[in-house]
RNA sequence: GACCCUAUGGUCUAGCGGUUAGGACAUCUCCCUUUCACGGAGAUAGCCCGGGUUCGAUUCCCGGUAGGGUCGCCA
């Protein structure tokens, strides 16, 4: 049988990146076998769901390219669903819960207390076998001892969440639980239930967690937590992909960076490493910029402009053609897409902000009359392309008697204001003669 | 408190009963480029501790320590 795997997440604030991870290992999974990945939305607990929260899951899972064999269409819990085990969303499958939990009050397998129902978990240590960790025994704790049955429907009737798991992966016909290892403790009430409606439990494999940078746990406040970031900050998914399978799994051959299609072909539940993993923002950074600089043109263009827009930079008043040549000279130069407009916002932008401690150091007496000069051969300059460019500035410098470093410095502040930035000649090109000598005149106002 | 999982440079990891313990990110140096980035060359840095088993343990076993997880009418 084919495997079946879902990711089944609670719509209760942001998507974490480890329940990224988490669904990617998954999702990883269906694809090497040719099996079923599954979205779930285990929203039971009325109080602390939200819409945007589902919203967040989806979008979450669509921008990194997880697509689900069987689950919502929509993030509407009523919606259109695919998949024949609908629906996904728990709040809709109540009736199943209330069947299931029936049969085991009638079967003596749980009782009312309080108005909720409890479920009689054996008092028998309970064996895990683990795909990842092995076999785990796991006796009751103290605290357990004491009354090592659970809750399995709240007074209010709502039913709570190790039953509504299990009788979901039941129902749908999960083969193998790939998840966190927060649940591996909780797994002995997961198969406890299983055999009380008379199943074999699923596969298990738990998954080590992502900490910080710093090894302590990640919470919600972290910086990088929710997935949603790396989406705002700019960052490919394919990037953001790369980078998270080679956390708490390795191909074992040194290989890194890796085609989605490798990285299908090669995963597997056990290369997947057993100890936790810190999460390491720089090395992700690196991912990103190995990715960076393998976008095609169309595709650089698009997140750029999307970039430059969400910068307030409206790239669609200039010409096709000029804001193509400029995003040239910036391809391969940058990581985050978000860090183009200050890259590059120069190329469209009137007034320039000069960044001050260069300012200070280029805009100083002694290289006014240089930098008017160079305006001048500039101004004599046709055709105006780098080449020429370059060669009317080296013989700029060379009447001047200085290094090409004492003009090039001034120069690139002139025309955009940062004292990094693109090869300068080529940017100058693009530029334009007109845009350039009105920079190097508004500059020299500076001195 | 009890129970469970884990332990290779700062980080992600490879590896093995005998290896000069390999790779990547980061850091530092140099080269390339008179910006930045890329690229190239090199450097620093590691088997948690203590017992066993063994001719020999980073590797196997036990204990400790540390980190993480669980013990909810949260998921």
């Amino acid at each position: 049988m084919k495997p079946r795997v879902r990711f089944a997440p609670s719509p209760t604030g942001y998507l974490h990146i480890g329940g990224a991870r988490t669904a990617l290992f998954n999702w990883l999974y269906a694809r090497h076998t040719g099996g079923t990945f599954i979205l779930r939305i285990e929203d039971t607990d009325a109080a602390r769901n939200s819409q945007e929260a589902v919203d967040v899951i989806l979008n979450g899972l669509r921008w990194l390219g997880l697509d689900w064999d069987e689950g919502p269409l929509t993030g509407d819990a009523t919606g259109l669903n695919k998949g024949d085990c609908g629906p996904y969303f728990q709040s809709q499958r109540k009736a199943n819960y209330q069947r299931r939990v029936e049969a085991l009050l009638s079967r003596g397998l749980a009782y009312e207390h309080e108005g909720a129902v409890k479920f009689k978990m054996t008092r028998e240590p309970i064996l895990i076998p683990d795909l990842v960790v092995g076999d785990v025994l796991r006796p009751l704790t103290d605290r357990e001892e004491q009354d090592p049955d659970f809750v399995i429907m709240r007074s209010d009737g709502q039913p709570v969440f190790h039953l509504v798991n299990v009788i979901d992966d039941l129902e749908m016909n999960i083969t193998h639980v790939i998840r966190g290892e927060d649940h591996l403790s909780n797994t002995a009430k997961h198969i406890a239930l299983f055999n009380a409606f008379g199943v074999k439990a699923p596969h298990y494999a738990h998954i080590p967690l992502i900490l910080n940078g710093d090894g302590s746990k990640m919470s919600k406040r972290d910086k990088g937590a929710s997935l949603t970031s790396y989406l705002d900050d700019g960052f490919l998914p394919e990037a953001v992909i790369n980078y998270l399978c080679l956390l708490g799994w390795s191909p074992k051959d040194n290989r890194e960076k890796m085609p989605l299609a490798e990285i299908i072909e090669r995963f597997d539940l056990p290369q997947i490493l057993r100890h936790n993993a810190c999460f390491d923002y720089e090395k992700l950074l690196w991912m990103q910029g190995e990715y960076a600089r393998e976008v095609g043109d169309d595709r650089f263009y698009e997140l750029a402009v999307h970039a430059f827009a969400k910068a307030g930079i409206d790239t669609n008043k200039f010409p096709l053609s000029y804001v193509k040549a400029a995003l040239d000279t910036c391809k391969g130069k940058f990581k985050l897409f978000n860090e183009l407009p200050t890259y590059a916002g120069f190329y469209f932008r009137d007034e320039l902000v000069y960044e001050a401690e260069a300012a200070q150091k280029a805009f100083v007496p002694e290289n006014k009359p240089r930098l008017e000069k160079l305006r001048d051969a500039f101004a004599a300059l046709n055709p105006f392309d780098a080449a020429a460019i370059e060669a009317a500035l080296k013989e700029t410098a060379k009447q001047l008697g200085v290094k090409a470093g004492v003009l090039i410095h001034p120069t690139r502040l002139a025309c955009t204001g940062n004292p990094h930035g693109p090869s300068l000649y080529h940017l100058i090109e693009v530029l334009g003669k007109e845009k350039v000598l009105t920079r190097i005149e508004q500059a020299l106002q500076r001195f």
